[in-house]
DNA sequence: GCCAAATGTTTAAACGTTTAAACAGATTGT
DNA sequence: ACAATCTGTTTAAACGTTTAAACATTTGGC
């Protein structure tokens, strides 16, 4: 790689001092400096195609403009959306951003942070992983500026910004049994995020504020979001117990495209046969014959309040935000079961 | 944010200079460094948590560690899916990826470069946006190394890892035509992007090859892969002629999604009124009824070997390295058409 | 006992910026 | 006339590293 146009090299060519371009260039002091040496440093500038070192002024600055994404897997659909809202957020403020995937897990989770960290970027945007709660603390103790979008730990005095998942899986439990559904299956993972045990904590007040009895054989929890062969032995069952599920909640996209693979090998018609509600938008829940009804997070403001806080932080306007925003109920055919 | 920790901190703590701290911690002159003394500093290192300023680091070294990732859209599956290989690829070099989504859009992509050069990547890995062939002349000038992935421009002595798109087309549309089908219509849209091209060329070479006449009228050119209503009036056109199309390959992943949206919407059934051929996989297309026939690209080896060149760049191990890899035919439901 | 070599550590300069402070020369007020 | 002020520019230090070179002390050979 060539070596790069410095200050010094426009400096030389101009016959100044490094201090005066870099006052010229970046339009300090600009009361003082003479027009015309002001305006050859410039062209000087442009001739040489002057880009900033942006390393060298961070380290004097301590600012890189640069924010740290850590997500689960940036190739899935909600942390890639994620990824360019914030993107284009970030960009508003100059601000270039650098992620890394997690795969919930912790210790890669830690890794990536400290990655991040040392790269110095000015704060952090952050899916968390399970069990990264210390790691959480640590950011906390060490004043690094973040913000968790999606999940958080309730008692982490930090900044988050989510959906509200309890009303969502209650919003969407109640459009089920508002449409005539009585055994409504739940298909959820086993985990400690707070998100998905919402959703679920929703479900079962929404049964109980219609008079429901909740079943727990109904309930069915799967090792992790892309067992396929653990989806479909649940489904399996709720199909086929005594009084068999007349539906199906999913409480995470992943989990619906799974299961519905596996209902598509079925002699089972959605939503005559089963209705299906589930979360998040996907071109797949789209284009199956019949569109799922699903919870459609406000991913875009999300992102973007993610960001505006961030950057808040970032220039120590300090503020505790922690938003829980509402998902909208989108109705497809899906759900549209026992409806006459 | 709190002041880091710097080698400082530790030299005066365990009262030695900093050449020694930085020697010790980078394992550099150990055979001199006496074993109590390298002790007590990795010691204290651990301490008080020391982790180095990559930024300090980069300036002094030319030596970032960071790649920068130019695509259209992070949020579109093919990025996002590029964007986790090469995340992980760059891993093993201990290199991180810092991205910017063109939008296909080439002064967006101009600026953008701009941006990573600044930020001081040590390269590049770039989808390249339309138009932008003076920027990636540019980047040779400079001696920038990069890589481009999955488009290229044949006149530009640069490195690129892509698929043989002609190949591929050719395989889709010889597979058509081997299962029964006549009348091809191909969609597809107007650009000047080698990859999209290639596949058009493809589709003509087979139908050469089988003996068969082009239709001009068969082949439909839309504006953008998201013009949905463009793509409708395309495939109304297609099934509404005199002697309809009893298939369509679409030259893109959008345009099929598209397209199958607005064929779920007539009485016409895949395959048996009209077989489907597409490139890439994806979730919506396994979840269609009959789920497409498509060309998968081999994403995990273009990957890899985008960031192998592009660590070879990087180290001056300099090669040209233009590699066409071949897409596998990935036969479905889709396709099945006349098929006895 | 002296010089050379080996051992352990420090000095100093550099990477490309920023920025407070100093400086020199011109202009002004009295 | 001369201090005070203003104008335009430079000096120098700093950010956190790396690394060649210098330095001081010990050890070894003869």
């Amino acid at each position: 790689m060539k070596k790069k146009v410095s200050l010094k090299d426009i400096a030389q060519k101009v016959g100044v001092s490094i201090t005066l371009v870099s006052y010229v260039l970046n339009n300090k002091q600009l009361n003082r400096i003479s027009t015309h040496i002001a305006q050859k440093i410039k062209e000087t500038a442009a001739e040489l195609n002057y880009k900033p070192n942006q390393v060298a002024k961070g380290l004097k600055t301590n600012k890189t403009h640069t924010i740290g994404l850590l997500v689960a897997d940036i190739s899935n659909p909600f942390s890639s959306t994620m990824a360019r809202i914030i993107e284009n957020e970030a960009e508003n403020y100059n601000y270039t951003v650098i992620f890394g995937s997690s795969d919930e897990n912790p210790d890669r989770s830690k890794k990536l942070m400290d990655v991040l960290i040392n790269h110095q970027v000015d704060g952090l945007i952050i899916a968390p992983a399970e069990h990264s709660k210390e790691q959480l603390q640590y950011l906390l103790t060490e004043e690094i500026p973040f913000v968790l979008i999606d999940r958080f730990y309730a008692d982490l005095p930090c900044c988050h910004i989510s959906m509200d998942n309890f009303e969502a899986g209650k919003k969407l439990a109640s459009h089920l049994i508002e449409n005539g559904c009585r055994r409504i299956g739940l298909i959820t993972y086993r985990t400690t995020l707070n998100n998905i045990i919402e959703r679920k904590l929703g479900y079962f007040n929404a049964l109980n504020e219609h008079g429901l009895e909740a079943d727990e054989n109904l309930v069915k929890e799967v090792s992790s979001p892309i067992v396929g062969n653990e989806i479909a032995v649940a489904i399996k069952e709720l199909m086929t117990m005594p009084s068999p599920a007349d539906s199906i909640l999913f409480t995470a996209n992943l989990l619906s495209l799974e299961g519905l693979k596996y209902i598509n090998t079925l002699h089972v018609k959605v939503p005559h046969d089963l209705a299906i509600g589930t979360f998040d938008e996907s071109e797949a829940a789209d284009l199956f014959y019949a569109p799922l009804t699903h919870i459609k997070q406000p991913l875009q403001k999300m992102g973007r309040l993610a960001v505006q806080t961030l950057m808040d932080l970032i220039e120590e306007k300090k503020e505790l935000v922690q938003l829980e925003l509402k998902g909208e109920l989108v109705i497809r055919k899906s759900s549209l079961a026992a409806q006459p």
